[in-house]
DNA sequence: CGTCTTGTTCGATGGTCATCGAACGACGTG
DNA sequence: CACGTCGTTCGATGACCATCGAACAAGACG
């Protein structure tokens, strides 16, 4: 079973990360995860197409600021918590704190 | 003498703020007025043009990280840090925290 | 194996973004 | 007023981004 690429703890630049979590769509899968602690790729309620929402969660985990796991035919995906905090102390908390949960579609 | 649109406290936008963060020129524009508490556009050290830049400045003034004030020929610019940190508590000093100065060109 | 489920990639599309030179506008000064 | 300084806007350009349907790939199961 092959695991995904993820940048090092060292290899985590700020723009990128800012410019990964500055998406209304990002935003909201990271609100998701935080708010559940890990998801399955199929169950984020985003109302964007199963392509887009693998393009999303690319970007996302290329940024470092989520892991993806295959556990058998689903993905796994959680926030890099202690590494961006590691990285970036106080970023991700201020961030979720500022992103109000998307009114239901 | 005219003022330039600024966006108000409230209408700060979590996303606009993340994007407009999330570029190599703006975050280091923000670092230097960070380091400086305020400059005049001519001042900054950035290596683009000034239409480049122009269109930079307007770019955090319109998602509200910074304030722009004419004075004379000049224009004054400095971070909205109070506004910024009563809308998304510690967003700004984890994002300064975290940018590195450019090493000079 | 064949089928189903989950998720990715391809390629196309339309829109957005960063860049700049040239031209313009506002202010200050003599 | 005319000129100089500072900064903005216009329009063009090339690159990038978000979107999706269709096709594909991997794992699980019977």
């Amino acid at each position: 079973m092959a695991t995904l690429d993820h940048p090092d703890l060292e290899d985590l630049d700020l723009v990128t990360v800012l410019q990964a979590l500055g998406d209304p769509v990002r935003l909201e899968i990271v609100r998701q995860i935080a708010a559940s602690g890990e998801r399955a790729c199929g169950t984020f309620d985003l109302g964007i197409s199963k392509a887009t929402r693998s393009h999303h969660l690319r970007l996302l985990r290329e940024a470092g600021v989520t892991r993806t796991v295959p556990e058998g035919t689903r993905r796994i995906v959680s926030l890099r918590e202690e590494d961006l905090e590691a990285r970036f102390p106080g970023l991700l908390s201020s961030v979720l704190a500022g992103a109000p949960p998307v009114v239901s579609r």
